[in-house]
DNA sequence: TATGAATGAGGCTTCATTCAT
DNA sequence: TATGAATGAAGCCTCATTCAT
């Protein structure tokens, strides 16, 4: 890569974090590109050499956060050497991402703010740059399972849904109460549904 | 009330009418005050008569709105003649709130998109001009059940989060799957909660 | 017409004479409506109460400075007592908008800048708020005329034409000539197109 | 010429062609820098090596462009070989640039909207590099001309004044008539300005 | 109480021009 | 000579809020 192409990304780096910070902490319409270039220490026409307009700054943020959390969890989960089962191995890996967004506060704002469900499942599904994919460690884990799985997408949604919902609420303002006392009743909760989906042979 | 209040109140409801539908329909920050003034028929100034100002409207709307769900649960509970048992007076206002929302997706759209446990919260223990309050009917429930519940405001929590982020997505987009096949999982899912909230005499 | 009315005519009118005044010294493009705005001394979104945009405010201005002029002229010649042949008439009119243009170049420079010939026979026709209108007055020498004239209205095109081309450049900068010396020939020039769209009776 | 001096010539006519197709569609302010060098498939700035700025290319244009009309009216005349009288040479060097105007559009509407008697005059006495020029032909006339003629200047001035506006609407409108029915009136109207302006041996 | 004209800060975006490579 | 990334001034326009009527 030339220094004229190292510059150019350290540039749209800048930008990228820059507005992230913002958009975690002003919010995305109170953000103005005034505020991300100036702070970014670049001229306001070059934002837009990076980036169409205020939305595809934000388009951008969310692709690339949400990959980065995915595959820091998949390859965590790749890590372990000891033998679990599919319940066991699906919550590592919730309560790695829950982990995650424990210590960043800031993507856990971000991500919560500008998640649905629809834009998750994409995240999910694109590759982008990234090698693995959560949704293909996830396809694998129900391959495994010896117990079949009815409905995993929609075990998958619920799941997301209850923890998204609940983690985002206890960590960011401990209530009703915080992560630590919450994690236990969650977990026995995510337990109860995969059990709920889970076909058992008669 | 005297006819000037009259004119008043209907000034009042008539701007939170008109900008309820404009937040639900363009979003807060595109909706100007001038969208709703001069579409409730009242001029830019008399906005400020009523309202501080655009957060202002905003909030009272939330709670205002969310009133308004509850009362119409609880009331509808209260009209039950049959003999339940707590989790089935539970499900039976979950089930209700669901229902409404569903029958008013413009709602669902303003409630999920600007309540956050905090405001919920509060929206619950406001008793504003309500007479009956979610709340007191959720703890009348408590006192009514035989078995006891631990920590019932993280339970009340954990469901009401699961419950809302589940249905916002059914109901507006169908994804992942519809409110109809949505529901048994759910309600299973729910009973699950209450269970491991449950304290079994021993 | 009520206090608030006058003045709001008054800020429409300073603005209109502000931008004319711009537009014929700078330049359309070169005028900013901060230009404008500071000038009249408004603010800037006093401007946008007024006027759509930029290019509503010149259309505006097209449409009354144009009139005015012609409403002047055909005055002044039902001012006149003695009797005039058609020619005679048609050469007054002429003398006297070259005359007012003569008087008033930024006028003329704002005119000449922005008329094109169907925005031209466009003010004519369009009696706007004026009482007489030009077009008129040109229909009425024609039947007046003991002579018929063969295609009216491209003879005053051409005559048109050349006016405003010629003196132009001539009251503007004197080039190739003064108008003092450019009218003898123009209005024998304009004579001769007249009788060559004369038809003379056999 | 060098090989690297016919790779400038070719680029400076690229970027002279684009601009001129951009300055007569979509008119000179609203053309950028970068819309004519992209298109010319040239760096941005590499425009700024051969054009001081935007107001520096568009005089090179209007220079090139009418010396070219004039040059290429004159060669025609040129080549006329049965003997014609000095109107009749008038004439058909109006003629020949009516026509090279009613065929080439793009160049009357720059022309037209670029053009004043000042740059008029001032392209038809620069000699630029073109050979030829328009008035030193114009010149030549008047001296083999029989009578001769009083204000040759002012005469030429007219004229051309006449032409130019009339021919500009008449070809690109087809308003208020098609150049064909034009023509006639317009050629005799020069005929009788050229006579108005000849000097009669008494 | 009711109005809406007036404001000006501030948002987004474009673009002519420069300059390091 | 050639490039195009970078800039920031400047343009247009919106809008929450105030205030005289």
């Amino acid at each position: 890569m030339s220094k004229v192409d190292m510059k150019k990304k350290s540039k749209e780096s800048s930008l990228l974090n820059t507005a992230f910070e913002f958009f975690t902490t002003k919010g995305f319409s109170k953000t103005s590109i005034t505020d991300i270039a100036s702070k970014a220490g670049v001229g306001k026409g070059t934002f837009y050499l990076y980036f169409k307009d205020k939305y595809d700054i934000r388009r951008k943020l969310i692709a690339g956060k949400s990959a980065q959390v995915m595959t820091i969890a998949a390859y965590a989960l790749s890590q372990q050497t000891e033998p679990m089962g599919f319940e066991d191995k699906f919550i590592f890996l919730i309560d790695n991402i829950i982990n995650q967004l424990d210590e960043n506060k800031s993507l856990l704002n971000f991500i919560s703010k500008n998640l649905s469900w629809g834009l998750f499942m994409q995240a999910l599904s694109t590759p982008s740059e990234q090698e693995t994919v959560f949704r293909d460690e996830y396809l694998k884990l129900l391959e495994e399972s010896e117990h079949p799985i009815r409905d995993p997408e929609l075990m998958l949604f619920m799941v997301v849904e209850l923890v998204s919902a609940t983690c985002y609420s206890s960590i960011l303002y401990r209530e009703p109460c915080t992560l630590d006392k919450l994690k236990p009743d969650l977990y026995t909760a995510i337990r109860n549904i995969i059990a709920q989906f889970t076909v058992v042979d008669g």
